[in-house]
DNA sequence: TCTGGGGTCCTAGGACCC
DNA sequence: TCTGGGGTCCTAGGACCC
């Protein structure tokens, strides 16, 4: 918590839907309802005049039809939202370094890298009056909800209190006075389960959730949750606006308008969500080691399968047969519902052209050694297909994934004044358990 | 016509290693 | 005959967020 209000919520109001309205001018002052548009789908933004019905996110469609049989039902155009989004977070860096976007709508920005000259309440919000107004200008009328306090909770709190086009500063020193009386649910992180664990021991309010000990908390949520709550509960957030986060996972998933049976169709549909969680991958300049499938059954059951590979792959066809492996081991005789593949453990280590010769190392014949090592790995986890052994300067390592002629290799690249230098971790397991015998 | 899609973080148990 | 202890990695599931 800081001594002054520095970190500002930024909020795009019920964006989806006002990006329609504002494109489409026969929308505006109409309900207008985001999201999916079949059988199976939800709400992902309604726009006030569809609020008014009752129609609100994660809503089914079908209902959201049946309270508002009017609205327009639009399934969303990604690339309109992307560039209002790109549009506001670069204002939103042109005024700090520090912009911390939650997704295309959201984001924290941290007012004390920024060159304001009064930092006082008044100041900051005189600030916010004219970024709504900026806001509005770089995106041809969109309006967003800010709130500025001293900490990512209070200002995430206060940008909710005056939706929509709203301002909210909290001064330092009123934390406290405007969370005790509120609901515990409007604290970030406490959603409908962690509230009813919270109402069995009598706590439904801020104020109440104060009274309990932290050792109870913990008893009660577990340790992260329980001592995290213990200090949101008293104001106390001292999480640093970060700039830059790293992705740790891609996925794709899909639901489909009826439950499938068919091995070989899903077993296609599996290939396909490879192919394009890898081009993800690749444009991202990334490669994983984990990889996920996700089934939701007929029933609404939600399992996940993974297996984490000896080194990190962006290859589709790679993906494509562990994730359809890890199908195999599923019983989807009763129907899938909804088919989901991910890829996680992922690194940016280097997948380019270190093998000119791609095609020599490929010949590079797997010996009996290999073999049977591969058949050990394939019993204890996953079995890995097209792996090739290749030799350059630097001694032996595994290549998988060698689409497109690019090859990921399980090097790390290490900077020294004397250059790069290029090393296989020596304590990597495949290589431990398949380098070939030397030639000493 | 019940319940999306893309994520993050946490927990708990087991394997494995020293 | 009586079973350490800590650390790390992996897996499955669940809560939560937008």
């Amino acid at each position: 918590m800081r001594a002054e209000p520095t970190i500002l919520h930024v909020d795009l109001d019920a964006f989806f839907a006002a990006v329609e309205q504002r494109d489409k001018p026969s929308l505006r002052g109409k309900p207008v309802v985001v999201g999916g548009v079949g059988g199976r789908g939800v709400v992902a933004t309604a726009s006030y005049e569809a609020r008014a019905f009752g129609v609100h996110s994660a809503m089914p469609t079908a209902e959201a039809r049946r309270r508002c049989p009017n609205a327009a039902f639009l399934a969303g155009r990604f690339p309109a939202y992307r560039e209002a989004s790109t549009a506001v977070m670069e204002l939103l860096r042109s005024i700090s370094p520090l912009v911390e976007p939650l997704s295309l709508d959201e984001a924290f920005v941290d007012l004390a890298a920024a060159d304001l000259p009064d930092l006082s309440v008044a100041g900051v919000s005189a600030f916010a009056r004219d970024l709504k107004q900026r806001v509005s200008d770089v995106t041809g009328g969109l309006t967003g909800s800010v709130g500025i306090g001293s900490s990512k909770l209070i200002a995430k709190i206060a940008s909710e209190l005056d939706k929509p086009d709203g301002l909210v500063v909290i001064a330092p020193g009123m934390e406290q006075d405007l969370l005790r009386p509120m609901q515990v649910t409007v604290i970030p992180g406490v959603g409908p389960a962690t509230a009813e664990s919270l109402r069995r021991i009598g706590v439904h309010t801020v104020a109440e959730l104060e009274e309990i000990s932290a050792d109870e908390l913990v008893r009660v949520l577990g340790r992260a949750q329980g001592s995290n709550l213990y200090q949101l509960a008293r104001a106390q957030d001292d999480r640093p606006v970060v700039a830059e986060r790293e992705a740790k996972s891609i996925s794709v998933e899909d639901t489909y308008e009826s439950d499938y049976v068919d091995r070989k169709l899903l077993n296609a549909l599996v290939e396909r969500q490879a192919a394009k969680v890898t081009e993800r991958l690749r444009k991202a300049r990334l490669s994983g080691r984990t990889v996920t499938l996700k089934v939701r059954l007929h029933d609404f059951s939600t399992h996940t399968r993974s297996a984490t590979l000896p080194g990190p792959t962006d290859d589709g066809r790679t993906v494509a047969r562990v994730a359809r492996t890890l199908l195999s081991e599923l019983d989807t005789s009763g129907g899938v519902r909804l088919l989901g593949v991910g890829v996680s453990a992922l690194t940016d280590w280097i997948q380019d052209d270190l093998f000119a010769d791609t095609d020599e190392a490929a010949d590079d014949p797997v010996d009996e050694e290999t073999e049977t090592a591969l058949s050990a790995m394939s019993r204890r986890r996953v079995w890995l297909p097209g792996l090739d052994v290749v030799h350059d300067e630097h001694g032996a390592g595994w290549v998988w994934g060698s689409g497109r002629g690019v090859v990921t290799v399980r090097f790390e690249t290490t900077e020294t004044p004397a250059g790069k230098v290029r090393s296989f971790p020596a304590d990597d397991p495949a290589l431990r358990l398949s380098r070939p015998a030397p030639e000493e």
